[in-house]
DNA sequence: CTGTTTGTTCGGTATTGACTGAACAAACAG
DNA sequence: CTGTTTGTTCAGTCAATACCGAACAAACAG
């Protein structure tokens, strides 16, 4: 990119707005966005502090933060000095899976509670049960719906 | 509840923090999980307030948009001036479908993005594509998981 | 060893938003 | 009409945190 593209720009903006929602911080979700769409696929901090107009400091947590979540990656070139930075390859396969963690984490929190109430109240424990059994059918059926994906991918 | 028990309160608050993940105000989840719990599964404002030592201005907001998002109803009962509020019926299939449209948004968001690079970039498509691709096929397949699950419900 | 390049860490700031209390509105009882 | 009960709205406060700039550390080049 050696004119930044005003379009590019707004779209990678409402995509650090539309992952805020999900807790990310405004620029992860930028960076990502930028990374998305940017050309070369891998960047450096400079290129990202340019073409997002943040701090270095801020790169260089959030940068972090993404690779731990397993959306970026970093890249290396044999003679280059910096770090470069692309999407992961599995980045959103990866998104979807740690979302499906929530399910069994979901069905503990139903469980911890059902423990709590005693045996003999059954019309008490109803809300709780309905909690239960949905997740943990979730939670026995996301992985197939991962596995079906991933196959899918491999033959092509 | 007579007497409040403290295990059921410390439970309630991890419920708020677990829920604060999510983006959801702390209060609300305080709601949620006290709602899960309690005895009679229906209750008013004050015992809402008395319960979970908050004011009844935050009950108040919070209510309305746990309505909104549909894991709480409003009860009344005939000669009752009072408000009840209780865990909605269809509560974590509503919360689970609500997750569902977020594989619509983020399909959008990636078609979106496709739209600005030129047709020829294909090698520079890619990133956006396996995201569209993902989230279209679980765009087709989640609601045929929910739709399992309703049925299975349904027999018993 | 001295410079520079590259990236991290940390203290301070500014913004956001959850929560409260008080004022207000609406519905009802006497 | 006057009181009370019930719930909402709104201005103000407080805490959390995203972000920045500057100081720092580490690796390398000359």
């Amino acid at each position: 990119m050696t004119v930044p593209d005003e379009q590019l720009l707004h779209y990678v903006e409402d995509f650090g707005l539309y992952f805020e929602q999900f807790g990310l911080a405004r620029t992860a979700g930028r960076m990502l966005g930028w990374l998305l769409v940017c050309d070369p696929p891998h960047q450096t901090m400079d290129e990202l502090v340019e073409a997002l107009q943040v701090s270095k400091s801020s790169i260089s947590t959030m940068s972090r933060l993404l690779i731990h979540i397993g959306l970026v990656s970093k890249v290396s070139f044999p003679g280059e000095r910096k770090d470069y930075y692309r999407v992961g390859e599995y980045a959103w396969i990866q998104g979807w899976e740690t979302k499906n963690n929530q399910t069994n984490q979901m069905k503990q929190m139903a469980a911890r509670g059902l423990a709590l109430l005693p045996e003999e109240a059954t019309e008490r424990r109803e809300r709780l049960q309905e909690m239960y059994d949905l997740y943990a059918f979730l939670e026995a059926e996301l992985p197939k719906l991962t596995q079906r994906w991933l196959e899918s991918r491999q033959k092509s």
